[in-house]
DNA sequence: TTCAAATCATCTCATTTGCAATGACACGGG
DNA sequence: CCCGTGTCATTGCAAATGAGATGATTTGAA
């Protein structure tokens, strides 16, 4: 009995962590063919986007934090969405070291086209679930969400 | 009335894609750093690792398409983890076009090493949630992922 | 005031990634 | 038996990515 061939406990399709990555890319992949297909936006910029269609005049620092991306992904993303003409950036009066990002009125228009068909695929991949499973869906990835980030358990 | 400002109607913070990916690419970290600071080895590579550990003899392509992966990924990863002496690459007899992957008892190793802390980590987890919470999770994410990838709704 | 440390955005650089091209092989129709 | 088409794994290459460096600015303490 020392050498049993020990069957592997661990099944691939059956680890929380492997499913919701392959969901969340499944989902940004179907996102991204929005955006870039019809309004030529990454994902990085859309995320961009909505958060400053929310927020006024703010600094990439907030972006960065809020909207879980890496500082120069930020930064690059409003360089592009600068040069689109959808954000303006200006150095902020109080704080010089900041840089205020603001939608422009073509920006506000992207945002306004984009939204509803961000929202539609949302309502139609949550369609698969009835009603209550979807608030247990959104509860429970609160719940996950909340927690501490690595180390902690 | 025809400009009222018009707040928006998506909440980044409430849209199930975003959630999704900030949840799953918060998972892949806390992994990450598992994998990587003790055994030296990549996402990708645990994917082949843990798929192989449950199916022998599986070519490139098959683990491309069960593990979600790139077909280049799963190459690369599978290039690497030969080098490391994890895995036996050899041309199939019956299709000389396919390449057989293979644990080696090293792999085997490193796969009995990696499984507990991988299902802990899962356990860890899920700890935020009740057993009830748990497999609603669960069934969500399986009805979710059972839906036809992008152009269906 | 002065200066060291901290903060911010950007840039640099090495690595990773995915797509498309390549070369090896398989298979079926003629 | 050939030859065209299709499948497989790998590789080339350009773009994306993230970590750290840089330069500008601010802050706090001496």
């Amino acid at each position: 009995m020392a050498d049993a061939p020990k069957r592997p406990a661990l099944d691939i399709d059956a680890f929380l962590p492997y499913l919701i990555n392959v969901l969340a890319s499944r989902m940004s992949k179907d996102l991204a063919a929005i955006y870039e297909a019809r309004f030529n936006i990454t994902i990085a910029e859309w995320r961009v986007i909505a958060h400053l269609a929310q927020n006024r005049n703010v600094s990439v620092r907030e972006v960065h934090e809020r909207v879980d991306m890496d500082k120069s992904k930020v930064s690059r993303a409003a360089a592009t969405l600068e040069t689109a003409g959808l954000i303006e950036k200006r150095v902020a009066g109080a704080d010089k070291r900041l840089v205020e990002l603001q939608l422009t009125r073509k920006g506000r228009k992207v945002y306004a086209d984009i939204e509803p068909l961000a929202l539609a695929y949302e309502k139609s991949a949550l369609a698969a679930l009835s009603r209550k499973d979807q608030a247990a869906l959104r509860g429970a990835i609160a719940k996950l969400l909340a927690m501490p980030a690595a180390s902690g358990g």
